[in-house]
DNA sequence: GGCTTACGGTTAAACGTTTTACCGACGTCG
DNA sequence: CGACGTCGGTAAAACGTTTAACCGTAAGCC
């Protein structure tokens, strides 16, 4: 492939005046200018990304780890933060790591060693991010003493790593969101699935839901993980019965709980109401449409990029927290109960669809 | 951050030991060894990949640029690349084209740059392929005339591009085995909703499916597009009805397609039977789950990096191209018509998910 | 005309690896 | 005892850029 020497042996002049020119830091005579351009373009010659990343310290690259691209919430976030990364000019490095602990610090290790200028990463684990940040292992164990993560710019989403910056959405709001509709509702006894209970942002939802519940009123939960395979605890409790909602931790979960209440004979959102949580794409796609709390994805994408690039002026600021608000998106999953069905239910849906379009 | 040099120095050698103690080519004495690996790890020593790689020539990144993320197609099968490529060693370099041919072009020319050791790409048309692969641009019309694509390892998914590998799924027998299951459920008027008739892909399933059709039955044909949005035209004549089955170009049409039908009371599959293409995860999900046309996910990303690795090493390697084989999965938005319904539309359900599940 | 300045361009030193060639010491063998 | 091969380690060149320092020439100024 052809090297910038050459472009410069074509055009006749030294590779410092081609470098110059094509990048623009000098001003050269109109004709040494025109001589190079037409060298490079003739030749083909595309820019050795390595060398002057090696020479400058910077590679326009950003890399992303994620747990998981079969959750479809994933690639609408990493659609979301490659936008905004192309926008800031930074191509981006893309890691799945599996919700594997061990190839999530494989991941980080490769990413740091190809020198990516920065790191967006959505931790599998809420303490696995500390840990493989800090210096890891126990001493005295004999285990292999895990080094610690370089300095590298870096962002955590939805997850908490000590010392880092990090963007959330509003679980705790998001929480409170579901618990107010649902009382708006009519709604009385409520089962909450929860995704894993080490995931921080499962704990804030809850949190955020059973402030705004009326403590007296009694409420289910269980842990239903985050696919679309429920456990059969979950399922046989659901054939049980006995409640008036269903607030699942995303929306693959929901739909699934839809699939199972309707195999069972059980009307949604007639009989039950059921609130997903994320708004996928799929949300809007499923029968009935899914009642959920959509992530401000792009909003996300654009802090996380935003706080790296902050970091990369400042490599010592203090570690910065966005916290992002969140949105119910009432559909079809929900209906209210004991009260005038109809206007209330219908009403609602058109008004927050409407408002969330225009948004 | 630390550098060869600095670990060479605190272990009292030379970089060229190090070096070689890291990447265990030459023997040494265990003391050095110890001494040099003793080193790197209390320096937190990250080799730096640009270095290694400008040196090498090899960077040890697979690019891949996609049409569009949003498309649930595409993050799956961007996972299935993903693991292959890390399989082989590779990490991966995403970037999504937005289905915008400029941002394609320019998606490429970065993959370059950075001298990634073999791209993935999915075109986002098909025409467009070949002419940013070739020279382009046209001569004497004034327009800037744009380079070729350097003769990087390039494999093309799902569409062909000049004189390049590619990787297909075998679309013709897709829209073969769509003809042959409606033909056996007595569906007698069929809709085909075609994605852009400028996708290879998509013709070939007309083909496919045309081939098996009887050609003196009628059949209406439109363009849906991908999008789960359907085109006014499409839905208007959808209202229209007078057809038993509804063929769609992906499943996201599919969707789209029931809802509508739903939405005007036809009832799915009992009125009108409805297939997708793809069988992304959402397929099962929906109500009814969809029949649908399994693309080997799997298998094509494989044999993309198994493609690549091949190039690299035979750079003049005539250009392959792998076809790969579909399956129809039965599932319940397909149902017997004219003839006894439960037994025929159920038991086929049950054996092929049954089958495919096996596999 | 001699002085300074600005301009257009070049030289050469990095950046952090990998790898070839080399070198001294040591053991072996004739 | 001298020649020789082997072993462990090092010196140095190279990969393709960027950029600070430098240098001749021509223009500007008194």
């Amino acid at each position: 492939m052809a090297s910038m020497r050459d472009v410069a042996e074509a055009a006749g002049v030294s590779v410092a005046t081609v470098s110059h020119v094509l990048r623009g830091t000098k001003r050269v005579t109109p004709a040494v200018g025109a001589r190079v351009r037409a060298a490079a373009e003739a030749l083909g010659y595309v820019p050795n990304g390595q060398a002057s990343a090696l020479r400058t310290g910077r590679t326009g690259v950003l890399g992303v780890a994620l747990p998981d691209l079969a959750n479809p919430l994933f690639p609408a976030l990493l659609q979301a933060v490659e936008a905004a990364a192309r926008a800031a000019g930074f191509l981006v490095m893309l890691h799945d790591t599996g919700n594997d602990l061990a190839l999530e610090r494989e991941a980080l290790g490769r990413l740091v060693a190809l020198r990516v200028d920065g790191i967006v990463w959505v931790p599998a684990h809420d303490q696995g991010g500390t840990r493989l940040v800090r210096t890891a292992g126990c001493p005295g164990t004999g285990a292999r003493r895990e080094p610690p993560l370089p300095d590298v710019p870096l962002v955590a989403l939805d997850r908490p790593v000590a010392d880092r910056d990090a963007v959330f959405s509003d679980h705790v709001s998001g929480g409170t969101l579901v618990a107010t509709h649902l009382k708006a509702l009519g709604v009385r006894r409520v089962a909450l699935l929860h995704g894993a209970s080490s995931v921080t942002s499962s704990r804030a939802r809850r949190r955020g839901f059973l402030a705004e519940w009326d403590p007296l009123t009694p409420v289910w939960e269980a842990q239903s993980g985050f696919g679309p395979e429920l456990p059969g605890a979950v399922v046989r409790r659901l054939r049980g019965g006995g409640f008036d909602a269903v607030a699942c931790a995303n929306d693959a979960v929901a739909v699934a709980v839809i699939r199972t209440l309707e195999r069972d004979g059980v009307r949604v959102p007639r009989d039950v109401s059921v609130v997903g949580f994320d708004d996928v794409p799929l949300a809007r796609l499923v029968s009935p449409p899914l009642t959920t709390v959509r992530q401000p994805l792009g909003a996300i994408g654009a802090a996380a990029v935003r706080l790296l690039v902050e970091r990369m002026a400042d490599r010592a600021r203090a570690a910065r927290q966005v916290v992002l608000p969140v949105e119910l998106v009432v559909r079809g999953s929900t209906e209210a109960k004991h009260v005038a069905k109809e206007s209330v239910g219908q009403s609602v849906t058109a008004r927050a669809e409407e408002r969330s379009r225009s948004a």
